[in-house]
Order: C-alpha cells, then structure tokens, then sequence
DNA sequence: CACTTTTCCCAAAACGTTTTGGAAAAAGGA
DNA sequence: TCCTTTTTCCAAAACGTTTTGGGAAAAGTG
C-alpha cells in the first residue's frame, strides 16, 4: 500500500513533528469520504450513530483538528474579533482593564473566535488599525473602549453596518449595542454616602473631558449632592489629564485647597490617586483622616495602602464576558439596538471615608 | 451587459456598504485574467508595465484588498502570531509591558500580519492557551514573555520545531532565539555607581525566585559588589512575589533595616516600589536622602515622586520590535540559535542615588 | 522568410474545509 | 413482490486567493 499526498507518516507515534493531519487523510484512514467524515464530526444526523462514533474516535486518536483558515474561507468568517488600544492615555494602567481583557479573551475563546489586538499610539493610528481590520476584511466584530463624546470610530461602523460594541457609549443618535458602567450611580451613591456621613464640602476631581465616562461621574456627583441638600460649588470640581493623571491630578489637589472653604472629601478615578496622595502629603494632610477619599476603579493601589481606598468597584470582567456575547449576537444578524446594558457598580467601603473630623 | 455572481453593484459610489469587491470581479472589470491581476498586484515581471499600472490603478479606485483568508489558505501560512499573557503575575502593572507590546504590534503590522492574544489565568491556562494556538494551527509562531527558569513552554515548542522566540531567556540547552535584557549588566553598573558613591551598605530586593530575570540581577548584583571590593552579605538579599509585589517588598523593607548594621541603598525591580516607599515612611526614612534607591524599569510612578526615582531603564519598544524581525526570520526557516541578542540598559540618574548621608 | 527568443497573458490546479443536491441501500408498507 | 420512505453515504461545487505550466503574439536574428 502506497502513500499518496505528501507523505503523512500515519500517526506512528514516532516523534512531535507536524502530526497535522488532515480531513482528506483521515477520510482515507476512515475509508469514508471527506464529506462523511466533516459532517459526521459536526454531528449531523444523517450519518449513522455507529460510523459517527467511530469517526470521532479515529479523529480524536489521530488529533485531527481541521484547518481554521479553511473553514473560514469556507463559511465566509473570520472567526476573529478586533480591538485597538492605546497606550498613551495610560488607560490599562493597573488591573482594571485586565479584567476587562480577561473576560473577553476568555469568552471569545469559548466561542472558537480569536482576538487579535492592535495598539495604536493616538487617535489617528487607533482608526487606522481599526480600518486595517475591518476593511481588510481581517475581523467580524469590533470592540471598543475608552470610548469619546464625539467618537469617530462609532459614525464608522455605523455608516458600513459593521458589527461592534461599545464598552461605554458616546453621543449617537442612531441605536447601536454597548455595555456601560454606571458611572452616574456610583458616583452618585459615594457623594450621598458621604454627605450622609456629614461631609458638607465634596470635591470631584474627574477624568479628562472629551471622555464619555466623566460625564456620566458629574452627572452622579451633581444628583447626589441634589439629593444631599448640599450646593453645587464649580470651585469644587477639576478635571486631570489623561496622558498624565499623577502630576495633573497633583497639581488639581493643591488648587483645591487653597480654597477659602476646602473640601473635607474627595471623588476621583483611582487613575489619579497618586497625585492626590502626593498633594495631600505636601499640604500635611491625612489621606482618610483630614480628607475623605472615595476612587473609582479597585486597584491594587488601593487595597495596598495604608490607610486602605475606599472605592467603587465595576466588574470589568462580567462586563468583557457580556461584550463578547452581545457581539456575537450582533454579528449574526440581531438588532444591536436591543443590547444595550447599563452595569451597576459596588461601593467597597475601606479606611478613606470617614466622618468629617 | 449582465453582471453575473452577487451583483456587485461596480462602485457606484452610493453608501459604504459591503465595497468589498474580489479578485474576479476586479478581474472582469479590467477585462483580464485573475491570474494576470494577481500578479500584476504583486510586482510580477511578467506583467508588462502599462497593464501593471492599469491594474493598480483600478484596484485602488474600488478599494480592493485582496481576502486575507484565502490568500492564508493558498499560502498555507496564518500570517499570525501569538502571545498569551498572563495577569495573575501583575506583569503589566504600568508602561513596560505596554512599550513591548506596543513594539511588537506595530512591527507585526508592518509585516502584513496579525497579533492575537490570550489572556490566561495560570500557568496551566497559559500552557492551554498556546497549545490551542499552535496545534490548532492558528498562527505561525510564538512570542514568550515572563520566562520561568524551568520553562514547560520552550521544551514544548522546541519539541515540534515550532517557529518562536523568548523575550527573556531559560534553563535550556538546545538552541532558541530570545531578546533579553542585559539584567546582568545593568545591576552591576548600578551597584558599581552606588558603591562609587560610598555606599558600603547596598540591599538587593529582587524578583520572585523561578523567573528567570532575578536570576541575572542577582548575578550582576553580586559582581558589583566584588569588582567594588565590598563583601556579599545575604542578609541584605530579599525577594518579593509577583503575585503581590507591594505588599511583600513592604514587609521585606522592614525586615532589611532590623539589621544591626542597615543599608544604606536598595536595588529593586520598580514594581516593588510602593512597598518600599512605604516601608521607609514607616521607619521615617527618607527615600532618596536617608536611603538611596534604584529601581530596574522607568514607570511613570518613577518620574512622577519626588524625589523621583533614578532607575534603569530598559528599551522595551525596540526589544519588542526585535522580537517580531527575529520570529520572522525563524519563521522562513532560519536557525533559531543564531538570534540571541542581550540588550543593554541605560541608567538615569535622578534624584534617589545620592552619597550616604 | 524561417527560426529563436522574449514579452505578455491565461486556464487550471491547489490550499482544506463545508454545503448542496443527489443516489444507493435498507427498511417499511401494501 | 413492488412501491414508498427512511437511512446513510458521497461526488462535486464553492469559498478567494496564488502558483504552475504553458501558449500565443511580438520582437529579434540569420
């Protein structure tokens, strides 16, 4: 008996090397045809229990696995979900966006997808990745974080019906798919818990405009001071930079404090936190004890210092594992309208939020 | 005259949708054969100039870019590569990781591949998720990082002859290609400045045992210290853990200055950085003045304190763009073993690395 | 002109799957 | 037994490229 094609070595167990076989070889082996054996392995029903198994069996010996880039010319995907990130505004800082990584990693895994990762160094290059993705015909769905008011990459898929969602939202009328966290609630219940604690004087040092997510911390900060009975004071409220929140948030710390009548509290993304810390030290206060202290986001940071950060925590890795799911429904034809959810968010009471001294 | 296949609408101009027209249509369009297109795409010579540029021409105006997953199929390559990261270990607390990354990424885009990632939870995960990638043939080599002393992985590759190169080295006698760090050398010099400065008395706070990286550092350490004529005192060797390096870098900061006779600077990995700040706040010593200090990778945290914090500073983009060069040539076939590159370390001198006081 | 060489193009095969549209064999029904 | 239905399998087409192996026309050579 002779070999025909290149020569597959029929699983002599002899070595590692190139056990690749494929679904011609193994029909062979099988004395079957490729098509018996391609349908028997996705279990379709007309092929015999008996010869399914026996299939399955040989496949799994042989450790057949046929040939993603076959099967995705052949069913016309790529099997594969795009995201770009940009490490300039020094977003995955700690472990948050990790989590967020993970979850979707993970779940995109499970579903037999791949996720290829660009990274991009600003805002030009981020669409230029991403155009490389979708109009090379590279990926079936885009996920996209750090998300703008006005963000350009969402008018884009919009305008060529491309599959995507969003962790966050933007300002779009037309409907599209997101997962958001409640950023107006948390931060909405940190400036209420505070107030109930008889803080009087909240500040909000919030993330850098032009962002979604700030806008939906004010809005949280405002409503609970409405709630709290307490004034808005615009004096109160800073925003720090993206490409440098230590040194920007530093700086906001110490303007807030040369106020007439300073904050006894503080509201932030934990992004910015060294900054604070810093201000503070310099302006010999106790963080926690002189000022209350509520971040955003649980970094390590905050479990680690003394005293301990009271944050508010989102589950960035629930949060990636929806993202995937919700895009694979979109990518196979659903409304994107109709996934569109809004997250709550813990609040982790630690050692920085006290009653006002 | 009809158009046959999916109407194809020849780039009328109207909306974005689906403009994803292929070879045979394009092909049609120039009244040529697939074949002659494809080649004169591709610089063939035997495409005479006149109908090479026509082609081209065409092939930009309706925006063709030829499938990437049937042009994989043909060529029987992924143009993919992967890298499976592992959080757990905090790897990529701050910009080193992301530079590397950043490094490899923009490289691998240049060569017209992709980068796919994994995100695994353990060193059983991570083994999974290579093991997916490379037998289920979805990419064409490897990229390792965070290399163990024993590393399961490189055997495993190694094994099947599978193309992959090390960021970082291991315990391994064949041949492999890898980039490190000059660890090594990097130690050494700083130790040498600091003992030029009169210290007498320098700590070794050094990455968790297993990892290969501590392993050079303690090498180039304990050679500073002998071309400095100073004697090696153990005691003065700690290691922190990956899993938590604040908190262990903390305790061990305060275990190094319960010696009878302290030091007076400490080598560390910058990771480990806020731990030992707060251990030397604890003990009311002054980073800096009382106690030098040189961390091994420039985070942000690092320019940021005051005093900021000198350190060496390894070239991770460049490392990263190596990386991707040398995978490319392993992957055509080249021999691994002749791509070992140790990389050298710049310090900085900033304003932790004073005289003993 | 007859021959060789060069230039320019193309039909067909191949890559490894899945899907389509039967067809042969077995089973069931009268 | 003959006809119908069900079961089980398969050959061929298709996905969109690139490569192979020419072949016709044009140009060069004597």
């Amino acid at each position: 008996m002779f070999m025909e094609q290149s020569g597959n070595g029929i699983g002599f167990g002899i070595g590692f090397k190139s056990m690749t076989i494929n679904l011609k070889q193994l029909s062979k082996l099988l004395k079957l045809s490729p098509t018996t054996v391609s349908r028997a392995l996705a279990d379709y029903p007309d092929v015999s229990a008996k010869t399914r198994c026996r299939v399955k069996q040989m496949a799994f010996q042989q450790g057949y696995q046929p040939n993603p880039v076959a099967r995705r010319l052949q069913k016309g995907k790529t099997e594969t979900i795009g995201i770009v990130i940009t490490p300039e505004q020094n977003y995955f800082s700690d472990t948050f966006f990790i989590d967020l990584l993970s979850g979707i990693s993970n779940q995109i895994t499970r579903a037999g997808y791949e996720l290829i990762l660009g990274v991009a160094s600003d805002e030009e290059h981020e669409m230029q990745s991403m155009r490389r993705m979708v109009e090379g015909k590279r990926v079936d769905g885009m996920i996209l974080t750090l998300i703008r008011e006005q963000d350009p990459r969402v008018g884009y898929l919009l305008d060529r019906d491309f599959p995507f969602v969003l962790y966050g939202r933007t300002r779009e009328t037309r409907p599209y798919a997101f997962v958001d966290m409640d950023g107006k609630q948390a931060f909405e219940k940190a400036c209420t818990y505070l107030a109930g604690l008889g803080h009087r004087r909240i500040a909000l040092l919030n993330g850098e405009p032009g962002f979604m997510f700030p806008v939906g911390c004010r809005k949280g900060y405002e409503s609970g001071l409405f709630l709290s009975g307490l004034e808005l004071d615009p004096d109160l409220i800073r925003e720090w930079k993206h490409k440098d929140p230590s040194q920007s948030s530093y700086r906001w710390t110490l303007e807030l404090f040369k106020n007439d009548n300073p904050p006894t509290a503080i509201l932030f993304q934990t992004e910015a936190v060294n900054g604070i810390f810093k201000g503070l030290d310099e302006l010999d206060l106790q963080p926690g004890k002189d000022v209350a202290l509520i971040g955003y986001d649980d970094l390590e940071i905050a479990r680690i210092h003394r005293p301990s950060l009271s944050v508010l925590r989102p589950q960035a890795r629930e949060a990636g594992q929806r993202v995937v799911n919700i895009l694979m429904e979109v990518i196979k034809g659903e409304d994107p309208g109709k996934f569109q959810e809004i997250h709550q968010v813990e609040m982790v009471i630690r050692e920085t939020s006290l009653p006002p001294s």
